[in-house]
DNA sequence: GGTCTTCGTTACAAACCGTCACAATATCGC
DNA sequence: GCGATATTGTGACGGTTTGTAACGAAGACC
């Protein structure tokens, strides 16, 4: 819960204040002091219905948060980048699993102290707030591309919502895709046969160009837009970041 | 955002606290000054776009909250029940429609003030996180329903939320379904006429039996719970009420 | 360098759900 | 009460996605 960010557009507190100086408290100060702790990738950082200990700040490397239903079908809820959140929930157990999809680097929190810390602090209170904002913003998109868009639609919102994750919305940049097509598939809602035969068909298009097993470039932005659905929300977001209120929860 | 406890358990924050005197600081309170606003049936109580100046505390009624991509198509990411809140938001503007689904009564209050006292109170922000923890939580499981739940999985999960969310999870209760079947699939991800179908497949397994156009009687509880998948979770919620934290975040 | 394993791609048949059509029923207004 | 309208139910058909399988490519390991 309130774990990803789940990649909405890159929204560091910290650079809604530029004015304000640098030990100003922000969440990314209040866990600079944690040792960093480096995870392998396929290992997880902890599963689900564990006790939920720890917060955690993601320093480097991509994680998937995932559950599975009893039958074993597994959904990914979101990915997971350097600067999110992870575990910040208000149940004692964790509700789903984390897992690196990279070798991933982390700081921890424990969950009391930071409970603490977010209660002392009218500046970091607001920072936290946003970033559950933006958390349940991205969730709604993922309801919206699950319950109405196409196979095509989901594969060309998800390389769209990866490149601005990675600050690279313009075209003939280089996309890293660190996770497996099987993942991508368990987070859109799809099967790997379908992510696969969907990138080849994009591929086919001149949409996009793979580079490399991991990574491809968007030759054709527009057409990429259009494909994804939802076009004039898409398009303005492609540009700038979102909307979030800056003097909100302020104090 | 942060609008509706999406159908979770009730999960009145107060009932956490049952030694508090009446007059401790909640929610509920909060809004208990304000005069009572009637919608009728059909009509919005605010648009996605619109400024958002206000948040809302359902008194009676059923709402939908809905997004519409720009073809046309309707996503409803949720139901809001009575003692839910609408519209808590960070972002300045409203990103989705909310509209009565019943003749709805609702208090509002206005957002700044809200933020106040919200930032004031020890004792109103963990109730606002649990309630954000929920909301986030019931979001989660509405991905992985749409992500990977076949029709009749839909149905039957839909048809459990709804009979938690009126405290009537014992088999042979009667469930008011104020809903269309549209709305009902805009929010499964299905189409009207599959939601059908399906209904009329449960009822002629026995396992549910239409009341009225608008309430069912489940005939079958365990089997209702198997169909739906997910079936130790659901078995679990169904006795009791989710896990939050009771002295989380607490003071 | 060679072998093994994992991952990704492609083809074909099958299933599920959506689309279209129309009938039946409820709801609302007069 | 009665008709008009909106909502719901049911069928046949077709399309998109899935499942199964085989093959090819990339990386791991010795």
């Amino acid at each position: 819960m309130f774990s990803q960010a789940t990649m909405s557009q890159p929204r560091d507190a910290v650079r809604h204040f530029p004015a304000i100086p640098a030990q100003a408290p922000s969440l990314r100060s209040l866990f600079g002091g944690q040792p960093v702790e480096t995870f392998e990738s396929g290992s997880a950082v902890f599963w689900e219905g564990d006790d939920a200990r720890h917060v955690f700040e993601v320093v480097e490397g991509v994680l998937r948060v995932f559950r599975i239903m009893s039958d074993g079908r597994r959904v990914i809820t979101g990915f997971i980048y350097p600067g999110d959140l992870l575990g910040v929930s208000l149940k004692d157990h964790y509700l789903y699993t984390a897992e690196a999809v990279t070798r991933t680097k982390i700081r921890r929190y424990e969950r009391g102290r930071f409970q603490d810390e977010i209660n002392r602090s009218p500046e970091l209170r607001p920072q936290l707030f946003a970033r559950l904002c933006d958390e349940m913003a991205a969730a709604q998109d993922q309801m919206i591309l699950l319950a109405r868009k196409s196979a095509e639609e989901r594969v060309a919102s998800f390389l769209l919502v990866i490149a601005r994750r990675l600050g690279a919305v313009q075209a003939q940049a280089v996309i890293e895709i660190p996770m497996t097509r099987l993942d991508m598939a368990d987070y859109l809602g799809l099967t790997i046969e379908t992510v696969s035969r969907t990138m080849t068909r994009l591929t086919t298009c001149g949409v996009i160009a793979p580079s490399s097993r991991h990574a491809i470039v968007i030759r054709k932005l527009g057409k990429l837009v259009m494909l994804a659905g939802e076009a004039d929300d898409d398009d303005n977001r492609a540009t700038g970041m979102g909307s979030v209120q800056q003097a909100v929860w302020p104090n």
